[in-house]
DNA sequence: AGCACGCCGACT
DNA sequence: GTCGGCGTGCTC
């Protein structure tokens, strides 16, 4: 508290020492918001602190913000509103995440706070939920209408009701907020903001024997006493079975989990009950790690001599540049070696981010990592939930965290201290957010912040961008390969099978050609697993009428509606829009409504024909959409009780199963001429991934059929050859004659609204305004995406290519943002939205 | 983003 | 005449 001459002394200097607090508001506007700080907080606000703030008109709002800045001048055309509480003693965010944030949203040219939300987990940003409370000084009860008299009648009751609670309470149709707002009026109840934290730690109840019991003497005094009493005697056996308190006292005190102890039999529990009642027993509660202690930390691993020198070949490297693209074949082995250098960065003092695709990371990598890292490892995954993901967050700040396996949002975890980077299939697309801002993507802001920090990069793939090996070839970042694949495996064996041909020969049977089912038949006979691939979920992505040529086509979106069997049901993979399948053409009412084309869906459906006594299984969104079923097909295929396993994309990353042999491949062609400059490299990417599915254990050799009607493409060819280089040579130069990355930045502009014509019009006037400042070679467009309208709004892309030399893309892109804000305010042009993608994929 | 304010149609 | 629909503009 505060004593006589402290107080004589702050008031002195009220009016000099005011201070304001610049925050960043988890709200997409382009500025921060000036607070005052009271006076008793002033001391203790620090930047990176967490706030809490009063926000809009008649304080609607209530929000979490960010500290940016402090200082002392008072905003010059408005009153400063007072921060309500501060959150955090120590900052939650620290300066190099400041930094992040900034540097994001000039690069991403999105808003610090649509930063921010992606950053914080949900849980480290506040709830806040109005609380009604009666006025106990009311004494004019003759102004109130009957309901309001009810509702009053509840409130006093009740220290506090929410608006929720009071809504149930009041009953339907009952306008509960006009109700409150009229009591307020009256003064008959006061409203609060009740403000706390998400965050709940999960707490565990444990139970220890007394103190008294550790002796040993104690003990066969308290088994003895327990004779008669043969349940209770029961219960304190099986406690010593699992903590032997003899042996090491100390284990006592970190007790036992209740639930182990009661186990099967309900009596148990009550003897339990009468043992804590006797101080036998006693009772606590600690927090509990979300990530289970995994048993004995099995530290060392072994290399290979080819892994281990890739190993020293990266360290070598780390001391000329500070990153470098590791890159391996599919399964060479990469964990390995990283974990080796994760190794060496941790006994460094230093901190480590390990970062891998969404689906890689459910995967039997986590396993083997926690092997080694046992508790010392944060694992970051979108699956989690916030409670979890804050759990990770304050392990990082309080260093119980010093390497983190994660995700795309791993990037903004609190390090300070990193040493490595660890970027693992740095070509995955899906390091790059999509859809809301900021549209950044995980490589490029990890390579910042390691930056920033000094630490090294390790970017690893089997296949890496054409962007990150440009780089590599121009001596940028250092490069080190191994072509070896672990154990002496060899690559499979990739064969084309040409569809065409087995059409004109009529040996196709539906989807599969004759080639690939003998392949099945021979591997079901031989007990080996078989992976199929294709890129596409559902049972067919059209449904047509024969008479008429009607399509089933989504009344939202401009595409087809996809038929999903399962669900008997019709799906736009685009806004969700769902209907009944018709069972007679909607237009001529004609019977012979088909489906055109095949999913994954359609794909099991017939392997289940073709070999009734096979066991099949599908992995795709449709049918991991629940909590852990990707786990459990994972589980269930590695089981072995599974021969087929039928995916999307899904399947092509991280997966490591033993016993596949076989790999088929539908469709190879519509990857390969999807309309867009990196459809060639994606394909290479997606089948060599694929493909490296198969046979990755040494003793036989894997195979991969590519199912294609032009076998001669050589795309196709390269990957046969598993030839990397020439695929890179090729494209590289495709690349520099069109000026594409990595010889230019690419930024889409995609306008949208719901009128077609109106949003061709601020797409061409944009367009032309842009082409005017920026030349016609930089600006490509208006041109209609492939899908030209989605959920009901019409979109045409403008696509900005400027060069990485001698250009001022800050200027450009301060430009660009003007000239988006112009047709933003334009009253002609109201509704229309614009969506700002740099470095688009 | 989300919320208040404000201006037009279909209801007591 | 009012309730409530959505379009518009602002938020320290």
């Amino acid at each position: 508290m505060e004593n006589q001459a402290n107080t004589l002394f702050t008031s002195f200097d009220a009016d000099e020492v005011t201070f304001f607090a610049d925050l960043i508001l988890p709200i997409p506007v382009p500025k921060l918001f000036t607070y005052r700080i009271p006076r008793g907080m002033a001391d203790l606000v620090k930047i990176g602190a967490r706030v809490i703030v009063p926000f809009g008109k008649k304080n609607s709002r209530v929000l979490t913000a960010i500290v940016a800045r402090l200082h002392n001048s008072p905003p010059a055309n408005y009153q400063a509103r007072y921060v309500t509480e501060l959150l955090d003693e120590y900052p939650l965010v620290n300066s190099y995440q400041l930094e992040l944030f900034r540097w994001m949203a000039e690069y991403y040219m999105c808003c610090v706070g649509e930063v921010m939300n992606v950053a914080l987990p949900s849980g480290l940003k506040i709830s806040s939920q109005s609380k009604v409370q009666f006025n106990p000084d009311f004494d004019y009860p003759e102004l109130l209408t009957e309901h309001e008299e009810i509702l009053l009648t509840e409130l006093k009751k009740q220290p506090a009701l929410t608006y929720d609670e009071l809504s149930r309470l009041a009953g339907e149709g009952v306008n509960i907020a006009a109700l409150i707002k009229s009591l307020v009026g009256k003064k008959a109840v006061i409203v609060f903001e009740e403000i706390r934290e998400k965050y709940v730690p999960k707490m565990i109840r444990k139970i220890r024997l007394h103190p008294n019991y550790e002796e040993r003497e104690q003990l066969l005094v308290l088994l003895q006493r327990l004779e008669k009493l043969p349940k209770q005697q029961e219960v304190v056996m099986r406690y010593l079975r699992h903590v032997p308190v003899q042996h090491n006292p100390a284990l006592n005190q970190k007790g036992l989990d209740k639930t182990i102890l009661n186990q099967d039999d309900e009596l148990s529990q009550s003897s339990l009950q009468t043992l804590v009642k006797n101080a036998v027993f006693e009772t606590f509660e600690v927090i509990q790690p979300r990530f289970a202690d995994t048993s004995a930390p099995q530290g060392e691993i072994r290399l290979t001599e080819h892994q281990q020198r890739a190993a020293e070949q990266i360290m070598a490297r780390f001391d000329q540049q500070n990153i470098v693209l590791f890159h391996g074949i599919t399964g060479s082995g990469k964990t390995e070696v990283y974990i080796h250098l994760i190794q060496q960065a941790l006994a460094g003092g230093s901190q480590v981010l390990y970062l891998l695709p969404e689906i890689a990371l459910t995967t039997q990598i986590v396993v083997r990592l926690q092997r080694v890292f046992g508790d010392k490892m944060g694992i970051y995954h979108s699956k989690f939930s916030d409670n979890e993901r804050v759990e990770v967050w304050k392990g990082v700040v309080s260093g119980q965290y010093q390497f983190v396996v994660g995700v795309r949002s791993a990037v903004f975890l609190p390090f300070d201290n990193l040493g490595l980077v660890i970027v693992d299939e740095e070509h995955e697309t899906s390091y790059k957010q999509h859809d809301p801002a900021p549209r950044y993507h995980a490589r490029d802001v990890a390579l910042m912040m390691a930056h920033w920090q000094q630490a090294k990069v390790l970017l690893g793939s089997a296949t890496p961008s054409l962007e990150t090996y440009y780089q590599a070839k121009q001596g940028r970042y250092g490069l080190v390969e191994l072509h070896h694949r672990f154990g002496d495996a060899t690559l499979p064996n990739i064969l084309l099978i040409d569809t065409k041909q087995e059409k004109r020969q009529k040996t196709m049977k539906n989807e599969f050609s004759s080639a690939l089912l003998d392949a099945l038949e021979m591997n079901l006979e031989r007990k080996e697993q078989s992976i199929l691939f294709q890129n596409r979920r559902g049972y067919s992505p059209y449904m047509q009428c024969e008479d008429c040529d009607w399509t089933a086509e989504c009344p939202n979106c401009a595409v087809s509606l996809t038929y999903h069997q399962r669900d008997a049901e019709l799906r736009c993979h685009y806004c969700g829009h769902k209907e009944a399948v018709p069972r007679l053409c909607p237009t001529c009412g004609s019977t012979k409504v088909k489906t055109i084309g095949f999913g994954t869906e359609k794909l099991e459906d017939q392997l289940q024909v073709y070999f009734p006594s096979s066991r099949v299984l599908r992995m795709d969104l449709d049918t991991t959409r629940a909590k852990d079923a990707y786990g459990q097909i994972i589980r269930e295929f590695e089981s072995g009780s599974v021969d087929m396993l039928v995916g999307t994309q899904m399947i092509t990353k991280g997966l490591d199963f033993d016993n596949v042999s076989l790999v088929g491949i539908f469709d190879a062609d519509r990857l390969i001429h999807f309309p867009d400059f990196r459809a060639t490299e994606r394909s290479f990417q997606m089948l060599t991934q694929v493909s490296g599915r198969a046979g990755r254990r040494a003793g036989r050799q894997g195979t991969v059929l590519i199912q294609t009607a032009n076998p001669h493409q050589s795309i196709l060819q390269k990957i046969i050859q598993n030839d990397y280089k020439g695929l890179y040579e090729e494209e590289i130069q495709e690349r520099q004659d069109f000026n594409y990355p990595p010889f230019s930045r690419l930024i889409k502009l995609t306008v949208r609204h719901p009128d077609k014509a109106i949003s061709q019009q601020a797409a061409e006037r944009l367009c032309a305004e842009l082409t005017d400042a920026l030349g016609s070679t930089r600006v490509l467009g208006p041109e209609q995406p492939l899908v030209e309208r989605i959920r009901n709004q019409f979109l045409f892309d403008i696509l900005i290519k400027i060069e990485r030399e001698k250009v001022n893309i800050k200027a450009v892109k301060a430009y660009i943002q003007d000239r988006i804000n112009d047709i933003l305010t334009d009253k002609g042009l109201r509704q229309v939205s614009i969506v700002i993608d740099v470095d688009c994929l």
